[in-house]
DNA sequence: TAAGCGTGGTA
DNA sequence: TTACCAAGCTT
């Protein structure tokens, strides 16, 4: 080996020896204040860690943020959330979506509050629901103080830039795994995994990082190259789809409007809705819908639609509207339309209420 | 292994 | 407006 080669050789690995206590000290002066963190020298709570670490996957800190404070004044133990009914755990979910997560939480809590502690080995949180290899590794670092290597999108995003890492994701995985491994300290290692998440979610940014303020910067082979923005690169996505469907708002003598239960598995499991017609990809015509209209009854439909996007294809809702003398199907729950909020609807079928109440109206078209 | 699973903010 | 993105998990 030349000379110069072994020489830059030995500067690489004393350079890569001072990242992680260069993290932590910027760490120090830069971390976040956020409400499930506990404060420098206290024990964080590992209920805490858990609820936000589940509502945190794939889901922003600005969004989590009310839902976390409102579940921990309702639900103050894990054994409180675990003694709850799993309707309202949906209710308090609804908005946040990927609602399977609500009723793993709820799961999980019962598996807790029944082992009567909370498991603090990566291996044995593993086994939990609603617990993957991320959160896993998480909870063990941040709750625990365990060396455990965490891999998320933030962490996937430093390391491929570190590293300049060609390969695309999610191919890309373990590989960036084994680099972000040999960076996990034994020291701090619970704020270690908070910094390399502050760390991509204020500076290392998916566009225009910060790269001036960056303690990384020294060893950063994008930077170097001048091409940072570009990782991680990324696999072409497919197209999403548009599916079309109408729902039927149904008003009774008393003036309640007519909800229905989604199925406990699949899209908006176990979560209410405004029953509707299938969501498919061809338009509804009007003769068919009329063949479809679940009650007798003067139907009228109304001008524009619902969008929703989901994350594997756009929905077209139209409504239509009618008063129902009786009703019609036994699966029915029928509900003072100001009452609604007490039910777990989510997003697609709150925009339903508002243009069937005739409310303004986000998403119509 | 890849598809299914929500929503709101931002460029 | 569209497209992308955010502390991923399950099957």
């Amino acid at each position: 080996m030349d000379t110069s080669q072994t020489i830059s050789g030995r500067r690489k690995d004393q350079i890569a020896e001072e990242l992680p206590p260069s993290l932590l000290a910027w760490y120090d002066r830069h971390r976040r204040l956020l409400p499930w963190r506990s404060l420098p020298g206290q024990h964080p709570d590992p209920y805490h860690v858990w609820l936000s670490e589940i509502m945190l996957q794939q889901t922003t800190v600005a969004t989590v943020k009310g839902y976390f404070d409102a579940f921990l004044a309702r639900w103050p133990r894990v054994e409180d959330l675990a003694a709850a009914d799993l309707d309202q755990v949906l209710t308090a979910w609804a908005g946040l979506g990927y609602y399977a997560r609500a009723r793993n939480l709820h799961r999980c809590a019962q598996a807790v509050a029944a082992l009567g502690r909370f498991p603090n080995t990566e291996a044995e949180l593993l086994e939990l629901p609603g617990i993957g290899p991320y959160t896993a590794a998480a909870i063990a670092a941040i709750a625990f103080d365990r060396p455990a290597t965490i891999l998320d999108g933030n962490v996937e995003r430093v390391i491929s830039r570190l590293h300049r890492v060609q390969t695309p994701l999610p191919k890309a995985k373990e590989e960036l795994r084994a680099l972000a491994a040999k960076l996990t300290p034994q020291h701090r290692p619970g704020d270690y995994a908070q910094a390399v998440m502050d760390l991509g979610a204020t500076i290392c940014t998916p566009t225009r990082p910060k790269c001036v303020l960056c303690p990384w910067r020294p060893a950063c082979a994008a930077f170097a190259a001048g091409d940072a923005e570009t990782y991680p690169r990324k696999a072409a996505k497919a197209v999403r789809p548009v599916r079309h469907g109408v729902a039927f708002w149904m008003i009774n003598d008393k003036g309640e409007v007519a909800l229905r239960r989604r199925p406990e598995k699949g899209l908006l499991g176990g979560m209410m809705e405004i029953p509707s017609t299938e969501w498919r990809t061809e338009n509804w015509a009007e003769a068919e819908v009329r063949a479809q209209l679940p009650a007798a009854g003067k139907w009228q439909m109304l001008d524009g639609q619902v969008r929703h996007v989901f994350t594997h294809f756009e929905l077209r809702l139209g409504v239509q509207r009618a008063l129902i003398r009786k009703s019609p199907a036994a699966d029915l729950i029928w509900v003072s339309p100001d009452r609604l909020s007490d039910y777990a609807l989510p997003t697609v079928m709150r925009k339903v209420v508002d243009l069937a109440m005739n409310r303004k109206v986000s998403d119509v078209t």
